[in-house]
DNA sequence: CGCAAGATTTTTTTCGAAATATATGACATT
DNA sequence: AATGTCATATATTTCGAAAAAAATCTTGCG
């Protein structure tokens, strides 16, 4: 049983994802009628999703100008990352005060995930960087999931994505540094310890900023 | 020389109005076709708009169901109110340390005009509503505006905006009280003073956040 | 009377074309 | 050569109608 879901919908993943991976380079031009090709979708549609995605910022409207992919920029990369570290360790003591055994289970499974693919590339194997992204952003989720705010976990979603663009954009592995500082963050948040969770986290953010800050000069 | 925007740009302005400020209550269904007798617009352009007001939020889509005025709850309000906290103070911080003369005169003036109407209202002229919180939308910004963030001013606008949805429910006045608050963090801000500043920011957004929960009972 | 299957109406979704605005290029003028 | 104007081409914006889906109503059966 397949659920395929409307036209607007799967233009709007596609297009976000390939802004987000870099298919789709900052700052393009995105004019309509080539778009209506490469995504099979009408102009009121795809009005209609580039809309959606400026308004979450992965896209810049111009007045009767037409349509842009964001831009980069350093400053925007860090103004994004301080804001992650903002949200995302304020989140992550919510959690950790507030989760039950459900959370730890996710966690749990989400970490071995996560590690599991970590393993794999650190021997070598870059083939799927994809998913180990999607394990990445799912590990991350896992720890705030019980912060118990909705609006918090979706501002906190958009801000993620924005930080991986710029992560996919150097295209560089930071290797096992980052493994560590996963696996210290998932052991502090599973003894609860919200100090020491919410300074690792603090530390992978501001590592991975400067790592992705460096590759970009 | 008149400068008209899209349709597209004001029929969002007018719905976005329309839900901040009670016409649209929550829940109500947004049936196109009612829509476009009611805005003048076409189909295409109000799912245009209605896509750009649900990523914000003031709007909620479900798939091939068509579209509704976000529903409000105490849950919602109290997260809404937290984040304002979140982020605000910590723009505030950062707008205190590095503001300029500039920032300094703008948010004298933005004070200036905000008392002026509020001084207005506590001798008893309820007549404009409107103008009165875009002056309180104005202060607050102004505060904040030497943040040097973008992507934190974009969030905290669309916050503000969903916070005063909450005022607008339950439509009445905190009266002296909240221009106390006001007038102490404009102090504190203009003397550099970040802890005052923001402990004051933050017990004003809390007591507005309770005594809108009161009334919401 | 209750309930389910089918038919009808309403609503959402999608499309292509008309209307409007902007960008491009040719040509004249200074 | 630089600048400005006008015509042309290109792109964006807007609309109304067709297609698809959901909601409502009707009918038939146990």
């Amino acid at each position: 049983m397949k659920i395929v879901g409307t036209v607007g919908s799967s233009t709007y993943e596609a297009i976000k994802r390939d802004v987000i991976f870099g298919k789709l380079s900052p700052g393009t031009k995105l004019k309509l009628g080539h778009l209506k090709e490469r995504y099979q979708a009408s102009l009121s549609t795809l009005r209609e999703t580039l809309s959606r995605l400026a308004s979450e910022g992965f896209v810049a409207a111009e007045q009767q100008r037409g349509f842009f992919v964001t831009p980069v920029s350093k400053e925007d990369l860090i103004e994004i990352a301080n804001l992650r570290v903002l949200l995302e360790c304020h989140a992550l003591e919510l959690s950790i005060s507030q989760g039950d055994a459900d959370w730890e289970g996710n966690l749990v499974a989400a970490h071995h995930k996560l590690r599991r693919m970590e393993d794999k590339m650190i021997s070598g194997d870059l083939s799927d960087k994809e998913t180990w992204k999607r394990y990445d952003w799912e590990f991350h989720l896992a720890l705030i999931q019980a912060c118990n705010s909705q609006n918090l976990l979706s501002l906190h979603a958009v801000l993620f994505d924005k930080y991986l663009r710029y992560q996919m954009l150097v295209l560089t592995y930071r290797g096992k540094e980052a493994v560590d500082e996963h696996q210290q963050i998932f052991e502090a948040a599973l003894e609860r310890n919200q100090d020491i969770a919410r300074a690792m986290l603090k530390k992978h953010i501001v590592k991975g900023l400067e790592h992705t800050l460096a590759v970009m000069e």
